[in-house]
DNA sequence: TGAATTTGTGAAATCGGTTTCACGCCTTTC
DNA sequence: GAAAGGCGTGAAACCGATTTCACAAATTCA
């Protein structure tokens, strides 16, 4: 009925026949202790199938075991795949190390609300956050020597350990791809621009134009939001103004489905007339008709990669930003 | 550089002239404490900022304020929005309830694996679990009389707290209102009948049939994987087998999808020859051409809900379970 | 008015680990 | 052969809260 009473150190010393300093020490890999002590402390340990307390180790040692992820309210949490996915790549990695992890799903705007206060005092070992807007709480958390990970490229060009997608190899794939196809004059749907990935996303766009000794009319450049609707208005806009656009590369899934809508309204063909590449590889991607070629970018992995960047930071290993390669999925639409 | 070095009960006793028992007894709403000292605590409290630190309260209540949400590592986590949404929703009314989440994405087979022993021994408050396959394990935890909290029906009609979707409701509207736009022939692309939710949705279509004082045919009945490769593939035989079906129930939107695909494919229209309804409303069902009628469930809420059965249970208020209702979203394909 | 409660309070024990410190023993060193 | 140094060890302090217990003061009851 009630939970099974633990052993504790008292517990396994007796029955070693030594002091739980010795159990503390061999436990936590002192190496000071003598062979055979120790070797049946951890029998003991084995036999009684003892686990430390949580609590009381973080009481004594100040290390709590616990990495919180911090995840914006205000970002578009509850319609987004993407965190959930990152995240249960961050919890694996996490729980194979002995460490759990802490959702904090929350308004990160207040550089002293609650959250800044609870990751400020040592409630937890370290900290993942997804890109944010406003960078202020993590910059101050980070001068406090809490490790600090974040998801996405940060905003300015600080030391910040994060880990991100080739947002930049990923636009530039997409515009490669369609220029290869034949097309002769390819528009782009970037998203938010206030981003990092949106706008390093533009930029990939502008390098495969580059290498052909060219410079994308800035008319060709259009801006949406990341949803549908924003998709399917600025293809609009766009083939009133110019035609004779036979490309477009989109920021996103979204925004790709609605130009194809667009297109396909004003009575053109894809990819007869306009060829279109998307960005993500979601599921509406893979199932929307024409399948839609894609930038694919291994969420998983993100996360992974991220837990791995904060377990070296842990270690006091040295840290190096981390870029995930994209890959192209090449499907109908381009 | 440093963590903010944090005060402690014994600076709180000091500064307003009291005990630490006694800032105990006011910071935990024991209200024999006098008036006075008891303002007098708080406002030191609230001057220095003080929060009380986890790990030392822990250990010496035995309460954690930690609710872990335990997710299988083997079910279909990784390309699932569903559960990154759920656990979204539960996360923020925790945190609202002074509760943290601690998520453990992991492979729950094993009644004694390192899971079961992590919550059998006082580690967090409650666990949340996410629907699973076999629930030996939340059988065995319940029986030590740590709170639990389901998301999705458990197999078999026990006494556990959970909350669900009303798939039954929503499998009877999907049908219902196939048939009320005239269909005289409606199929069902069932799910993975062994889960709970897959054979309530079929019993909700079974019983719009029923109401009619019929009995659909057997065959009319086909099993699917929820994906797309599988809806297009049983539309395609069951369409083979009776062409004259102008109804389909796909229990969720990607074999809706597919099932769409497959009736095009035959030359067919959609809704005109044959109506889809499909299940979720997610992503897909917004963005496909025809867009997708769905039953939609909002899934935050289920997570606002399962966190809510949780803090009941710990305040020994009493708890039933809760079925949350669906809404027929509906659009062109029905 | 005196005895019996009730009430508010602080000292101290407690939760289960970690870490400091001093001690005894054994090896070097000159 | 004595002083110096190193090593393994356990006793005890410590982490920061909660809770028990005893006691004095205030209240109630007869």
């Amino acid at each position: 009925m009630t939970p099974k009473p633990r052993p504790t150190y008292s517990v396994i010393a007796k029955e070693a026949g030594v002091s739980e300093a010795t159990v503390s020490r061999v436990l936590n890999g002192d190496d000071r202790v003598d062979q055979e002590r120790a070797a049946k402390v951890l029998e003991v340990v084995e036999r009684l199938g003892y686990k430390k307390h949580r609590a009381a180790t973080a009481l004594a040692s100040g290390r709590t075991n616990l990495i919180a992820v911090v995840i914006d309210n205000d970002l578009s949490v509850f319609s987004d795949p993407f965190w959930g996915t990152v995240t249960s790549g961050i919890s694996r990695v996490l729980m194979e190390n002995e460490l759990q992890t802490l959702l904090m799903v929350t308004s990160v705007s207040s550089v002293d609300g609650p959250v800044a206060h609870y990751l400020n005092t040592g409630e937890v070992d370290g900290a993942i956050f997804f890109q944010l807007h406003k960078d202020a709480l993590v910059r101050k958390l980070a001068k406090t020597g809490l490790p600090i990970v974040i998801t996405g490229s940060p905003h300015a060009a600080t030391d910040f350990v994060f880990v991100d997608t080739d947002n930049f190899g990923g636009g530039h794939a997409a515009t490669k791809h369609l220029i290869n196809r034949g097309c002769k004059k390819v528009a782009i749907i970037a998203g938010d621009i206030e981003t990092v990935a949106g706008h390093q996303r533009l930029d990939g766009y502008h390098q495969a134009y580059r290498e052909l000794g060219r410079v994308p009319a800035k008319t060709l450049t259009a801006y949406g939001d990341y949803s549908y609707e924003s998709g399917k208005r600025e293809m609009t806009r766009l083939l009133n103004e110019q035609p004779d656009i036979d490309g477009v590369f989109a920021c996103n899934d979204l925004m790709a489905l609605g130009a194809i809508a667009a297109i396909e309204e004003r009575g053109l063909t894809v990819p007869g007339d306009v060829a279109v590449v998307g960005f993500d590889d979601s599921l509406v991607a893979q199932t929307s008709r024409p399948g839609l070629t894609s930038v694919r970018q291994d969420i998983v992995a993100l996360g992974e990669a991220a837990a791995e960047l904060m377990i070296a930071q842990l270690r006091n290993e040295p840290v190096e930003p981390r870029i995930l390669p994209t890959e192209l999925v090449i499907r109908e639409s381009a």
